[in-house]
RNA sequence: GGAUAGGUGGCAGAGCGGUCAUGCGUGGGACUGCAGAUCCCAUUUAAUAGGGUUCAACUCCCUACCUAUCCUCCA
Protein backbone atom coordinates (compact mmCIF):
# COMPACT_ATOMS: atom_id res chain seq x y z
CA UNK A 1 0.00 0.00 0.00
CA UNK A 2 1.24 3.53 -0.92
CA UNK A 3 0.32 6.58 2.02
CA UNK A 4 1.74 10.34 1.90
CA UNK A 5 4.53 10.22 4.67
CA UNK A 6 5.27 13.94 5.97
CA UNK A 7 9.25 13.59 6.02
CA UNK A 8 9.12 12.31 2.00
CA UNK A 9 6.58 14.95 1.10
CA UNK A 10 4.95 12.18 -0.84
CA UNK A 11 3.06 8.90 -1.31
CA UNK A 12 5.31 6.09 -0.78
CA UNK A 13 5.16 2.41 -0.58
CA UNK A 14 4.91 1.29 2.56
CA UNK A 15 7.08 -2.03 2.88
CA UNK A 16 5.97 -2.80 6.26
CA UNK A 17 7.21 -6.00 7.40
CA UNK A 18 4.96 -8.65 7.26
CA UNK A 19 7.16 -11.08 9.43
CA UNK A 20 6.73 -8.91 12.74
CA UNK A 21 4.69 -6.59 14.54
CA UNK A 22 4.38 -3.08 13.02
CA UNK A 23 4.68 -0.56 15.44
CA UNK A 24 2.77 2.48 15.33
CA UNK A 25 2.66 5.34 17.66
CA UNK A 26 -0.34 8.50 17.64
CA UNK A 27 0.47 11.05 19.79
CA UNK A 28 -2.32 11.50 22.11
CA UNK A 29 -4.09 14.25 23.97
CA UNK A 30 -3.06 16.65 26.81
CA UNK A 31 -5.85 16.09 29.39
CA UNK A 32 -6.70 19.20 30.55
CA UNK A 33 -10.10 19.93 28.87
CA UNK A 34 -12.83 18.59 26.98
CA UNK A 35 -12.33 16.93 23.74
CA UNK A 36 -13.57 18.23 20.45
CA UNK A 37 -13.99 16.44 16.96
CA UNK A 38 -10.50 17.79 15.73
CA UNK A 39 -9.40 15.29 17.91
CA UNK A 40 -11.76 12.90 17.48
CA UNK A 41 -11.10 12.64 13.79
CA UNK A 42 -6.95 12.07 14.28
CA UNK A 43 -7.99 9.08 16.55
CA UNK A 44 -10.55 7.80 14.15
CA UNK A 45 -8.14 7.48 11.42
CA UNK A 46 -5.63 6.18 13.52
CA UNK A 47 -7.96 3.78 14.53
CA UNK A 48 -9.69 2.72 11.15
CA UNK A 49 -5.97 2.58 9.99
CA UNK A 50 -4.64 -0.13 12.62
CA UNK A 51 -8.08 -1.82 11.74
CA UNK A 52 -7.11 -1.65 7.90
CA UNK A 53 -3.78 -2.85 8.61
CA UNK A 54 -4.35 -5.68 10.80
CA UNK A 55 -7.66 -7.01 8.15
CA UNK A 56 -4.15 -7.10 5.84
CA UNK A 57 -2.41 -9.76 7.31
CA UNK A 58 -0.19 -7.17 9.60
CA UNK A 59 0.03 -7.50 13.26
CA UNK A 60 0.10 -3.97 14.55
CA UNK A 61 1.10 -2.59 18.02
CA UNK A 62 -0.39 0.35 18.67
CA UNK A 63 0.72 2.90 21.15
CA UNK A 64 -0.67 6.12 22.01
CA UNK A 65 0.44 8.09 25.06
CA UNK A 66 -1.64 10.67 27.46
CA UNK A 67 -0.11 13.93 28.53
CA UNK A 68 -1.31 13.64 31.86
CA UNK A 69 0.87 16.50 33.18
CA UNK A 70 1.54 19.98 31.66
CA UNK A 71 1.43 23.64 32.37
CA UNK A 72 -2.38 23.60 31.31
CA UNK A 73 -3.15 21.10 33.33
CA UNK A 74 -1.36 22.74 36.54
CA UNK A 75 -3.17 25.99 35.67
CA UNK A 76 -6.97 24.01 35.24
CA UNK A 77 -6.14 22.68 39.21
CA UNK A 78 -4.99 26.04 40.31
CA UNK A 79 -8.16 27.76 38.70
CA UNK A 80 -10.30 24.78 40.53
CA UNK A 81 -8.19 24.96 43.50
CA UNK A 82 -7.71 21.08 43.46
CA UNK A 83 -4.52 18.85 42.48
CA UNK A 84 -3.33 18.43 39.22
CA UNK A 85 -4.17 14.86 39.47
CA UNK A 86 -8.15 15.16 39.97
CA UNK A 87 -7.63 17.31 36.57
CA UNK A 88 -5.83 14.87 34.67
CA UNK A 89 -8.02 11.56 35.79
CA UNK A 90 -11.33 13.48 35.07
CA UNK A 91 -10.13 14.22 31.77
CA UNK A 92 -8.51 11.19 31.21
CA UNK A 93 -11.72 9.26 32.34
CA UNK A 94 -13.44 11.33 29.81
CA UNK A 95 -10.72 10.63 26.77
CA UNK A 96 -11.19 6.98 27.13
CA UNK A 97 -15.43 7.23 27.50
CA UNK A 98 -15.02 9.18 24.19
CA UNK A 99 -13.10 6.59 22.32
CA UNK A 100 -15.03 3.44 23.52
CA UNK A 101 -18.03 6.00 22.33
CA UNK A 102 -16.19 6.44 19.24
CA UNK A 103 -15.71 2.76 18.94
CA UNK A 104 -12.29 3.50 18.18
CA UNK A 105 -11.16 -0.13 20.16
CA UNK A 106 -7.13 -0.64 18.47
CA UNK A 107 -5.18 0.98 20.43
CA UNK A 108 -2.86 -1.77 22.16
CA UNK A 109 -1.86 0.50 25.44
CA UNK A 110 -2.64 4.04 26.40
CA UNK A 111 0.76 5.07 28.16
CA UNK A 112 0.70 7.83 30.76
CA UNK A 113 3.44 10.38 31.21
CA UNK A 114 3.33 10.08 35.02
CA UNK A 115 3.89 6.12 34.75
CA UNK A 116 7.25 7.03 32.84
CA UNK A 117 9.11 9.40 35.07
CA UNK A 118 12.00 7.02 35.17
CA UNK A 119 12.56 6.61 31.55
CA UNK A 120 12.07 10.55 31.25
CA UNK A 121 15.08 11.30 34.06
CA UNK A 122 16.80 8.87 32.36
CA UNK A 123 16.55 10.27 28.90
CA UNK A 124 17.24 13.72 30.07
CA UNK A 125 20.37 12.53 32.04
CA UNK A 126 21.65 10.45 28.99
CA UNK A 127 21.41 13.25 26.39
CA UNK A 128 23.02 15.83 29.23
CA UNK A 129 25.98 13.13 29.96
CA UNK A 130 26.45 12.97 26.03
CA UNK A 131 26.69 16.85 25.56
CA UNK A 132 23.26 17.56 24.07
CA UNK A 133 21.38 18.93 26.74
CA UNK A 134 22.32 21.44 29.43
CA UNK A 135 21.06 22.47 32.70
CA UNK A 136 19.98 26.13 33.58
CA UNK A 137 18.42 27.94 36.19
CA UNK A 138 14.82 26.87 35.65
CA UNK A 139 15.77 23.29 33.78
CA UNK A 140 17.32 21.35 31.03
CA UNK A 141 17.33 22.38 27.77
CA UNK A 142 18.16 20.23 24.25
CA UNK A 143 20.96 22.10 22.73
CA UNK A 144 19.50 22.27 18.71
CA UNK A 145 23.23 22.69 17.47
CA UNK A 146 23.58 19.48 18.06
CA UNK A 147 21.25 18.03 16.02
CA UNK A 148 21.89 18.79 12.37
CA UNK A 149 18.51 17.93 10.73
CA UNK A 150 16.28 19.98 13.29
CA UNK A 151 13.69 21.21 11.64
CA UNK A 152 13.89 18.60 8.49
CA UNK A 153 10.17 17.22 9.22
CA UNK A 154 8.49 20.69 9.22
CA UNK A 155 10.55 21.13 5.96
CA UNK A 156 12.05 24.36 6.86
CA UNK A 157 15.50 25.44 7.18
CA UNK A 158 16.53 26.04 10.76
CA UNK A 159 18.14 29.04 10.32
CA UNK A 160 15.05 30.29 9.26
CA UNK A 161 13.79 29.65 12.73
CA UNK A 162 16.36 31.13 14.19
CA UNK A 163 16.13 34.63 12.70
CA UNK A 164 12.65 34.89 13.58
CA UNK A 165 13.23 34.55 17.38
CA UNK A 166 15.93 35.82 18.38
CA UNK A 167 14.10 38.53 20.21
CA UNK A 168 13.03 35.78 22.99
CA UNK A 169 16.24 34.42 23.71
CA UNK A 170 16.20 33.62 27.49
CA UNK A 171 18.92 34.95 29.88
CA UNK A 172 20.48 31.46 30.24
CA UNK A 173 19.16 29.62 26.97
CA UNK A 174 21.98 28.88 24.78
CA UNK A 175 19.78 29.18 21.81
CA UNK A 176 16.56 30.22 21.01
CA UNK A 177 15.31 27.43 19.22
CA UNK A 178 16.48 24.92 22.27
CA UNK A 179 13.51 23.34 23.93
CA UNK A 180 12.82 22.22 27.43
CA UNK A 181 13.17 19.01 28.29
CA UNK A 182 13.05 19.09 32.36
CA UNK A 183 11.21 21.84 33.94
CA UNK A 184 12.51 22.84 37.26
CA UNK A 185 9.74 23.13 39.98
CA UNK A 186 8.17 26.75 41.01
CA UNK A 187 6.54 26.83 44.16
CA UNK A 188 2.94 25.09 44.21
CA UNK A 189 3.54 22.80 41.93
CA UNK A 190 3.63 19.34 41.76
CA UNK A 191 7.01 17.65 41.13
CA UNK A 192 9.23 14.92 40.49
CA UNK A 193 12.79 14.30 42.45
CA UNK A 194 15.49 14.47 39.90
CA UNK A 195 19.44 14.76 39.57
CA UNK A 196 18.45 18.49 38.81
CA UNK A 197 15.95 18.64 41.66
CA UNK A 198 12.06 18.42 41.95
CA UNK A 199 10.61 19.14 38.89
CA UNK A 200 8.33 17.60 36.11
CA UNK A 201 9.17 16.83 32.48
CA UNK A 202 9.01 18.63 29.39
CA UNK A 203 6.67 17.91 26.58
CA UNK A 204 8.56 16.35 23.80
CA UNK A 205 10.64 14.30 26.16
CA UNK A 206 7.30 12.17 27.12
CA UNK A 207 6.74 10.48 23.87
CA UNK A 208 10.66 9.65 23.17
CA UNK A 209 10.65 7.85 26.76
CA UNK A 210 7.40 6.23 26.17
CA UNK A 211 8.27 5.14 22.77
CA UNK A 212 11.94 3.87 23.52
CA UNK A 213 10.63 2.10 26.52
CA UNK A 214 8.49 0.15 24.48
CA UNK A 215 9.57 -0.22 20.94
CA UNK A 216 12.99 0.67 21.31
CA UNK A 217 15.09 3.10 19.58
CA UNK A 218 12.76 2.97 16.26
CA UNK A 219 9.60 1.81 14.95
CA UNK A 220 7.49 1.89 11.45
CA UNK A 221 5.08 4.07 11.80
CA UNK A 222 4.47 7.58 13.55
CA UNK A 223 0.89 9.35 13.70
CA UNK A 224 -0.68 12.47 14.72
CA UNK A 225 -2.44 15.88 13.90
CA UNK A 226 -1.06 17.78 11.32
CA UNK A 227 -0.46 20.76 14.29
CA UNK A 228 2.34 18.58 15.79
CA UNK A 229 4.50 18.27 13.26
CA UNK A 230 6.87 21.20 14.19
CA UNK A 231 8.16 21.64 16.89
CA UNK A 232 6.63 18.29 18.35
CA UNK A 233 8.05 15.60 16.28
CA UNK A 234 10.78 17.34 15.24
CA UNK A 235 11.85 17.98 18.58
CA UNK A 236 10.93 13.95 19.45
CA UNK A 237 13.20 13.25 16.11
CA UNK A 238 16.29 15.63 17.59
CA UNK A 239 16.02 13.54 21.41
CA UNK A 240 15.36 10.15 19.60
CA UNK A 241 17.84 10.01 17.49
CA UNK A 242 20.79 12.07 19.73
CA UNK A 243 20.12 8.73 21.58
CA UNK A 244 20.06 5.78 19.43
CA UNK A 245 22.72 7.33 16.66
CA UNK A 246 20.59 5.91 14.00
CA UNK A 247 19.52 7.82 10.86
CA UNK A 248 15.73 7.65 11.78
CA UNK A 249 12.90 7.46 14.28
CA UNK A 250 10.09 6.37 12.67
CA UNK A 251 9.94 4.56 8.61
CA UNK A 252 6.87 6.52 8.39
CA UNK A 253 5.60 9.93 9.25
CA UNK A 254 1.35 10.30 9.11
CA UNK A 255 -0.50 13.15 9.50
CA UNK A 256 -3.78 14.07 9.69
CA UNK A 257 -5.59 17.31 8.94
CA UNK A 258 -7.36 19.93 10.97
CA UNK A 259 -10.92 20.36 11.47
CA UNK A 260 -12.13 23.70 11.21
CA UNK A 261 -15.05 25.91 11.86
CA UNK A 262 -15.68 28.49 9.53
CA UNK A 263 -12.36 27.91 7.69
CA UNK A 264 -10.63 28.55 10.84
CA UNK A 265 -8.75 25.90 12.77
CA UNK A 266 -10.95 24.00 15.43
CA UNK A 267 -9.05 25.35 18.61
CA UNK A 268 -9.32 26.15 22.53
CA UNK A 269 -7.75 29.57 22.25
CA UNK A 270 -10.53 30.47 19.39
CA UNK A 271 -12.99 28.78 21.51
CA UNK A 272 -14.72 28.15 18.27
CA UNK A 273 -14.61 24.10 19.38
CA UNK A 274 -17.55 21.74 18.90
CA UNK A 275 -17.04 18.63 21.51
CA UNK A 276 -17.07 15.24 20.84
CA UNK A 277 -19.98 15.07 23.77
CA UNK A 278 -22.12 17.10 21.99
CA UNK A 279 -22.18 15.48 18.84
CA UNK A 280 -22.77 12.38 20.66
CA UNK A 281 -25.67 14.17 21.85
CA UNK A 282 -27.29 14.33 18.46
CA UNK A 283 -25.77 11.69 16.25
CA UNK A 284 -24.17 8.11 16.48
CA UNK A 285 -20.55 6.98 16.35
CA UNK A 286 -20.78 5.60 12.96
CA UNK A 287 -21.86 9.55 11.99
CA UNK A 288 -19.43 10.57 13.16
CA UNK A 289 -16.90 8.37 11.82
CA UNK A 290 -18.60 8.49 8.39
CA UNK A 291 -18.39 12.58 8.55
CA UNK A 292 -14.40 12.21 9.62
CA UNK A 293 -13.35 9.80 7.55
CA UNK A 294 -15.20 10.86 4.05
CA UNK A 295 -12.01 13.36 3.53
CA UNK A 296 -8.73 12.70 2.62
CA UNK A 297 -6.86 12.70 5.36
CA UNK A 298 -4.30 15.32 4.87
CA UNK A 299 -6.39 18.06 4.61
CA UNK A 300 -8.70 19.90 6.58
CA UNK A 301 -12.22 18.99 7.36
CA UNK A 302 -14.99 22.03 7.68
CA UNK A 303 -17.33 21.16 10.36
CA UNK A 304 -20.80 22.17 9.78
CA UNK A 305 -23.89 20.06 10.67
CA UNK A 306 -24.74 19.76 7.01
CA UNK A 307 -21.83 17.88 7.57
CA UNK A 308 -23.60 15.31 9.87
CA UNK A 309 -26.46 15.63 8.38
CA UNK A 310 -25.36 14.66 4.96
CA UNK A 311 -23.05 11.95 7.13
CA UNK A 312 -26.28 10.46 8.76
CA UNK A 313 -28.29 9.87 5.07
CA UNK A 314 -25.50 8.10 3.62
CA UNK A 315 -25.14 6.03 6.96
CA UNK A 316 -28.97 5.47 7.22
CA UNK A 317 -28.65 4.06 3.77
CA UNK A 318 -25.73 1.82 4.28
CA UNK A 319 -27.85 0.19 7.24
CA UNK A 320 -31.44 0.22 6.22
CA UNK A 321 -29.59 -2.43 3.07
CA UNK A 322 -27.78 -3.97 5.57
CA UNK A 323 -30.14 -4.79 7.67
CA UNK A 324 -32.67 -5.63 5.05
CA UNK A 325 -30.03 -8.21 3.68
CA UNK A 326 -29.53 -10.09 6.95
CA UNK A 327 -32.70 -10.06 7.48
CA UNK A 328 -33.50 -12.17 4.54
CA UNK A 329 -30.43 -13.67 4.91
CA UNK A 330 -31.70 -15.27 7.91
CA UNK A 331 -29.33 -16.96 10.34
CA UNK A 332 -26.48 -15.16 8.99
CA UNK A 333 -23.12 -15.41 10.42
CA UNK A 334 -20.80 -13.02 9.55
CA UNK A 335 -17.52 -14.76 8.62
CA UNK A 336 -13.93 -13.35 7.66
CA UNK A 337 -13.37 -14.22 3.99
CA UNK A 338 -12.63 -12.21 0.90
CA UNK A 339 -14.01 -11.97 -2.89
CA UNK A 340 -13.32 -9.99 -5.89
CA UNK A 341 -15.38 -7.34 -4.46
CA UNK A 342 -13.55 -7.08 -1.14
CA UNK A 343 -9.63 -6.76 -3.32
CA UNK A 344 -10.52 -4.41 -5.20
CA UNK A 345 -11.96 -1.84 -2.71
CA UNK A 346 -9.56 -3.19 -0.61
CA UNK A 347 -7.14 -1.58 -3.35
CA UNK A 348 -8.90 1.24 -3.30
CA UNK A 349 -8.06 2.09 0.24
CA UNK A 350 -4.65 0.69 0.03
CA UNK A 351 -4.01 3.95 -2.32
CA UNK A 352 -3.35 6.87 0.48
CA UNK A 353 -6.15 5.17 2.75
CA UNK A 354 -8.54 6.93 0.12
CA UNK A 355 -11.92 6.28 2.14
CA UNK A 356 -13.37 8.77 0.44
CA UNK A 357 -12.64 6.41 -2.92
CA UNK A 358 -13.69 3.71 -1.27
CA UNK A 359 -17.12 5.06 -0.11
CA UNK A 360 -18.15 6.52 -3.66
CA UNK A 361 -17.59 3.20 -4.88
CA UNK A 362 -19.95 1.29 -2.10
CA UNK A 363 -22.12 3.81 -2.57
CA UNK A 364 -22.29 2.58 -6.41
CA UNK A 365 -22.95 -0.84 -4.97
CA UNK A 366 -25.70 0.25 -2.64
CA UNK A 367 -27.68 1.18 -6.05
CA UNK A 368 -26.90 -1.72 -7.78
CA UNK A 369 -27.93 -4.41 -4.99
CA UNK A 370 -31.06 -2.16 -3.70
CA UNK A 371 -32.25 -2.34 -7.07
CA UNK A 372 -31.93 -6.29 -7.03
CA UNK A 373 -32.84 -7.15 -3.15
CA UNK A 374 -35.69 -9.14 -4.15
CA UNK A 375 -34.27 -11.09 -6.97
CA UNK A 376 -30.55 -11.99 -5.52
CA UNK A 377 -29.59 -15.73 -4.91
CA UNK A 378 -27.95 -16.90 -1.77
CA UNK A 379 -24.97 -16.65 -2.76
CA UNK A 380 -24.83 -13.27 -4.12
CA UNK A 381 -26.80 -12.18 -0.88
CA UNK A 382 -23.69 -13.82 1.11
CA UNK A 383 -20.96 -11.94 -1.22
CA UNK A 384 -23.12 -8.47 -0.50
CA UNK A 385 -23.27 -9.40 3.14
CA UNK A 386 -19.47 -10.00 3.79
CA UNK A 387 -18.46 -7.07 1.35
CA UNK A 388 -20.78 -4.43 3.90
CA UNK A 389 -19.08 -6.22 7.12
CA UNK A 390 -15.30 -5.90 5.77
CA UNK A 391 -16.19 -2.24 5.18
CA UNK A 392 -17.27 -2.39 8.50
CA UNK A 393 -14.72 -3.66 10.18
CA UNK A 394 -12.11 -0.87 10.10
CA UNK A 395 -14.49 2.12 8.91
CA UNK A 396 -17.12 1.46 11.60
CA UNK A 397 -19.64 3.25 9.51
CA UNK A 398 -22.46 0.50 9.63
CA UNK A 399 -25.49 0.69 12.18
CA UNK A 400 -25.89 -3.11 13.49
CA UNK A 401 -29.77 -2.99 14.31
CA UNK A 402 -31.15 -5.51 16.44
CA UNK A 403 -32.56 -7.01 13.48
CA UNK A 404 -35.59 -9.61 14.26
CA UNK A 405 -38.21 -11.24 12.67
CA UNK A 406 -39.77 -12.65 15.97
CA UNK A 407 -42.80 -12.05 16.51
CA UNK A 408 -43.72 -13.57 20.02
CA UNK A 409 -42.86 -9.65 22.15
CA UNK A 410 -45.50 -6.81 22.83
CA UNK A 411 -43.57 -5.54 19.56
CA UNK A 412 -44.72 -8.49 17.90
CA UNK A 413 -47.93 -8.30 19.38
CA UNK A 414 -48.75 -4.70 18.40
CA UNK A 415 -47.51 -5.86 14.60
CA UNK A 416 -50.13 -8.42 14.30
CA UNK A 417 -52.40 -6.47 15.49
CA UNK A 418 -51.95 -3.70 12.70
CA UNK A 419 -51.30 -6.30 9.94
CA UNK A 420 -54.82 -7.45 10.78
CA UNK A 421 -56.21 -3.84 10.68
CA UNK A 422 -54.42 -3.09 7.81
CA UNK A 423 -56.04 -6.64 6.05
CA UNK A 424 -59.52 -5.59 7.37
CA UNK A 425 -58.41 -1.70 5.72
CA UNK A 426 -58.74 -0.30 8.74
CA UNK A 427 -55.80 1.90 8.12
CA UNK A 428 -56.67 4.81 10.35
CA UNK A 429 -55.59 3.24 13.54
CA UNK A 430 -52.66 0.85 11.42
CA UNK A 431 -51.20 4.21 10.67
CA UNK A 432 -51.66 5.36 14.41
CA UNK A 433 -49.64 1.87 15.93
CA UNK A 434 -47.15 3.09 13.45
CA UNK A 435 -46.25 6.22 14.20
CA UNK A 436 -46.40 5.24 17.59
CA UNK A 437 -44.19 2.31 17.32
CA UNK A 438 -41.81 4.71 14.88
CA UNK A 439 -41.92 7.18 17.51
CA UNK A 440 -40.36 4.96 20.38
CA UNK A 441 -37.18 3.84 17.61
CA UNK A 442 -39.30 0.79 15.91
CA UNK A 443 -38.03 0.96 12.08
CA UNK A 444 -41.27 -0.30 9.94
CA UNK A 445 -41.27 -0.52 6.13
CA UNK A 446 -44.60 -2.07 5.02
CA UNK A 447 -43.58 -4.38 1.80
CA UNK A 448 -46.88 -5.06 0.29
CA UNK A 449 -48.96 -7.55 3.07
CA UNK A 450 -45.71 -7.42 4.99
CA UNK A 451 -44.05 -5.90 7.35
CA UNK A 452 -40.05 -5.30 7.93
CA UNK A 453 -39.05 -3.86 11.46
CA UNK A 454 -36.10 -3.94 13.70
CA UNK A 455 -35.01 -1.59 16.63
CA UNK A 456 -33.33 1.03 15.54
CA UNK A 457 -30.20 2.28 17.97
CA UNK A 458 -30.19 5.40 15.87
CA UNK A 459 -32.84 6.11 18.87
CA UNK A 460 -35.72 8.94 18.98
CA UNK A 461 -33.81 11.32 21.20
CA UNK A 462 -31.78 12.19 17.98
CA UNK A 463 -32.35 14.62 15.85
C1' G B 1 8.08 37.12 5.43
C1' G B 2 9.28 31.49 5.05
C1' A B 3 7.47 26.25 4.60
C1' U B 4 3.39 23.04 3.18
C1' A B 5 -1.41 21.97 1.08
C1' G B 6 -5.19 23.97 -1.83
C1' G B 7 -8.58 27.24 -5.02
C1' U B 8 -14.06 22.64 -9.50
C1' G B 9 -21.44 23.00 -10.19
C1' G B 10 -26.60 25.15 -4.43
C1' C B 11 -23.11 22.35 -0.77
C1' A B 12 -19.18 18.57 -0.03
C1' G B 13 -15.47 16.82 -3.03
C1' A B 14 -12.70 13.16 -7.22
C1' G B 15 -10.27 11.93 -11.61
C1' C B 16 -8.48 12.85 -16.35
C1' G B 17 -4.70 16.74 -21.84
C1' G B 18 -10.21 15.43 -25.78
C1' U B 19 -15.50 10.90 -23.60
C1' C B 20 -21.19 10.74 -17.26
C1' A B 21 -17.26 11.55 -11.29
C1' U B 22 -19.79 10.51 -6.96
C1' G B 23 -22.60 11.89 -2.66
C1' C B 24 -25.96 15.39 -0.34
C1' G B 25 -29.67 18.94 -1.49
C1' U B 26 -33.54 20.44 -4.93
C1' G B 27 -37.47 19.37 -8.84
C1' G B 28 -40.26 15.55 -11.45
C1' G B 29 -41.76 10.40 -12.10
C1' A B 30 -42.40 4.97 -10.66
C1' C B 31 -43.91 1.75 -6.59
C1' U B 32 -47.37 2.04 -2.09
C1' G B 33 -54.09 2.37 0.89
C1' C B 34 -50.71 6.21 2.89
C1' A B 35 -45.81 6.86 5.11
C1' G B 36 -41.09 5.17 4.82
C1' A B 37 -37.57 2.56 2.05
C1' U B 38 -36.05 1.84 -3.00
C1' C B 39 -35.49 2.80 -8.23
C1' C B 40 -35.55 6.15 -12.71
C1' C B 41 -35.01 11.16 -14.91
C1' A B 42 -33.55 16.23 -14.40
C1' U B 43 -30.52 19.95 -11.85
C1' U B 44 -24.40 19.31 -16.88
C1' U B 45 -22.57 23.76 -21.95
C1' A B 46 -18.79 23.55 -13.19
C1' A B 47 -13.73 24.91 -13.11
C1' U B 48 -10.17 32.33 -8.95
C1' A B 49 -7.98 35.82 -12.74
C1' G B 50 -4.48 36.81 -16.76
C1' G B 51 -0.96 34.82 -20.00
C1' G B 52 1.64 30.49 -22.38
C1' U B 53 2.30 25.30 -24.54
C1' U B 54 -1.16 22.28 -27.69
C1' C B 55 -5.15 20.32 -33.06
C1' A B 56 -7.43 20.31 -28.02
C1' A B 57 -6.68 22.44 -20.88
C1' C B 58 -10.58 22.00 -15.43
C1' U B 59 -6.27 18.84 -16.33
C1' C B 60 0.73 20.86 -18.17
C1' C B 61 3.87 25.71 -17.54
C1' C B 62 4.27 30.98 -15.81
C1' U B 63 2.31 35.22 -13.17
C1' A B 64 -1.16 37.47 -9.96
C1' C B 65 -4.81 37.06 -6.34
C1' C B 66 -7.19 34.27 -2.50
C1' U B 67 -7.74 30.33 1.54
C1' A B 68 -6.00 26.89 5.36
C1' U B 69 -2.06 24.91 8.70
C1' C B 70 2.72 25.56 10.92
C1' C B 71 7.01 29.02 12.18
C1' U B 72 8.48 26.81 20.13
C1' C B 73 0.00 26.14 23.56
C1' C B 74 -2.19 22.71 20.08
C1' A B 75 -5.03 16.33 17.43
Amino acid sequence: MKIFDTLAREKITLGLPHDRMIKMYVCGPTVQDNFHIGHARTYVFFDSLAKYLRINGYRVFYLQNITDIDDKIIDRAKAENVDFQVISRRYTAEFYALMKALKIDSVNLYALATDHIMEIISQVKRLVEAGFAYETGDGVYFSVSRFPDYGKLWGQDPQTLLAGTSANLREDKRDPRDFVIWKKMKPGEPYWDSPWGKGRPGWHIEDTAITEAYFGPAYNIHGGGMDLIFPHHDAEIAISRSLSGLDRLSDYWIHTGMVNVNLEKMSKSLKNFVTIREVLASYGSEEIRYALLNANFSTAINYSESLLQESRAVVNQLSILYNKMRIKAGHYVRKPGTNETIERLNGIVGDNMDFRGLFRDVMNLLGTWNASLESMSEAELLEALSVLDWLDSFTGIIRHESASTDISGPVGLLLRIRSELRSRREFQLADTIRSSLLSMGIYIEDRGAETLWWIDTAGVDKK
